[in-house]
DNA sequence: GTGAAAGCGCTAACAA
DNA sequence: TTGTTAGCGCTTTCAC
């Protein structure tokens, strides 16, 4: 804590400083600083060096060293839209995380879907030498991988692209959308009703796909009737209020919770209530609302914090290798009091 | 185009690669990199030489650079919530557009109010050579400064250290309550309700003081009784009800959103129509709910994106001082259909 | 107009 | 056990 100059501005404390401090030379420093196995140091110049080191508030260079050893601790991760959703914020969370773990350092770049500032962030990463970059987009879908995303090895988060070679982390939509419609069954629901989105993606197939599964599992006959499409807004599921009551169905399985959200609206305008007259669970598991409906609403989460670890475990390739490239990560399910 | 090694891996192309092929020396190379002014490069040189770069697909190392050039041109921004608010998320965003546009790139780290995480993310941007340092929370408040900070340039963003000397990035909660409440004395209404938060806060006594100042401006007696303290969520909102409609008023200013989202419920159950028969404006401008309540609500919005942006202009000296370091930022009403 | 050389802070053989 | 030396990729005087 006795740090003789502070250089918050001047000329900051290098390795030589310390050397001429402890009468020792530089490489004596760095086997020091860095806890070299093979070098033994003695007890007493280890013991210099690091009094020098405090006493002259030494950090040190991060950058020097990149150079030096000649790879870098950076790891780029660029998302399409930090800015609008939760979502990005927790697939930045977590692959910080586990890139810390590792001895990584992330460099974010938002690019809020804008082609210029994808590619030039994508540029800078490359200048900064990046170990690799995570490209994430913050609602599963496939894309067209920026060209110059290969030349370096990236994996892509949330979203994927056939035949471009690259390893995908994406959300286990088919087995989300069963885990939904079973928290239905296993209340006792039979008659189950399913509003889908009305965008093309793979949440509305592979979502669809497991609410059939769940239901042949249990042996329930699957009714086309039952699936009613909706814009995946508050207004989607508002609109769709009618169709749900008129389909007679006990439970719904909300295709995300902002339409569960404008369901409540609709149901409570019938005077109905959740879960007494109609069960309901939801997808994504969006704090601010799945939380704190009335009643707080059961969901299935989307697993964003583990895209983005695991994202960042394939490409520092810490995960079990998979054929086809497509590393599914679990949708749990979230309980609250909807059902 | 033609880039003849894409070196993904291995050796990547340098500065003397560039020399050697175009016949020249690296300083050349250099000189014309970076379009230097000072010195003249024949123009058949400087053609050799660009081609000799997209022939072997160059690309400069922002580290070597750094290294030689002494100053960096990163920025750390570190964050406390990155995960569980859209705000960090808005706050990072106008801090990297503005960092990009002079030049800068962003080192992100998020603690998630862990303060080991904290030490470890300051030390990991102050080895890294970081020109300055961001520090944001993701709510308005009073902090403790970690010591660390003090060792480079800090700038706190929606958060503030009295006695620290930190110049600090805040939102203007007294102009947002003003600006609230004006918009329902516009309308009409006289006899105005607000629910304030019980969370003591920059919050909770300048948007009183707002409404307050409102009142006063369009000559409206302030009534004590018409502030209702309530927990800061949906829950706390729709318990407020009773409450407000007691108390006569005709329209209500809520702390945030989320109340207003509470009070919708508790209004609607009540029979009460937004805004015929109770006006309410909300506070924060949270998207997934604000904008997508039955009907949307006019809300003052938390200039996020704004305080990262101008964090990054009075770190980088581009703001024009002020006298106490305190930089305040307007709050702007977001008008929608509940007044 | 262009190049040689020194140096940024650090690491890594290899000597001593 | 410790020091010498040669780089890492780039910039920048200062000669030629």
């Amino acid at each position: 804590m006795s740090r003789e100059r502070q250089h918050k501005h001047g000329a900051p404390v290098t390795m030589r400083d310390i050397a001429k401090e402890a009468a020792v030379s530089v490489a004596t420093v760095s086997h020091v600083v860095n806890n070299k196995e093979g070098a033994r140091i003695g007890e007493e110049t280890r013991q210099r060096v690091h009094e020098a080191i405090d006493h002259l508030g030494y950090r040190t260079n991060a950058l020097a060293k990149t150079l030096s050893v000649g790879s870098s601790r950076f790891i780029g991760l660029v998302a399409d839209a930090i800015a609008t959703t939760p979502f990005a914020g927790q697939i930045i969370h977590g692959a910080q995380d586990e890139a810390w773990k590792h001895g990584y350092v992330l460099l974010v770049a938002n690019t809020e879907g804008n082609q210029a500032a994808e590619n030039d962030a994508i540029a800078m990463m490359l200048e900064h030498q990046v170990k690799g970059i995570l490209y994430s987009t913050w609602y599963h879908r496939e894309i067209d991988v920026p060209e110059s995303l290969h030349q370096t090895d990236t994996v892509l988060v949330d979203c994927f692209s056939t035949g471009s070679g690259l390893p995908a982390v994406v959300p286990n939509e088919q087995q989300g959308g069963k885990t939904a419609t079973e928290e239905l069954i296993t209340a006792g629901h039979q008659r189950i009703a399913f509003i889908n989105t009305t965008t093309p993606s793979p949440a509305l197939t592979g979502r669809l796909a497991g609410y059939r599964s769940a239901l042949e599992a249990a042996e329930i006959d699957f009714d086309e009737s039952l699936v009613i499409p909706a814009v995946p807004e508050q207004e989607g599921g508002y609109e769709a209020t009618a169709a749900i009551i008129a389909s007679g169905a006990t439970a719904v399985f909300c295709h995300n919770d902002r339409v569960a959200m404008g369901l409540y609206d609709g149901l409570r305008e019938q005077g109905l209530d959740v879960p007494k007259d109609m069960a309901v669970v939801g997808f994504d598991n969006q704090e601010v609302i799945a939380a704190h409906l009335r009643p707080p609403l059961s969901t299935v989460a989307l697993p964003h914090y583990e895209l983005g670890a695991a994202g960042i475990r394939v490409l520092l390739g810490l995960e079990p290798e998979q054929d086809d490239e497509m590393y599914l990560i679990e949708c749990p399910a979230i309980r609250r009091q909807s059902v």
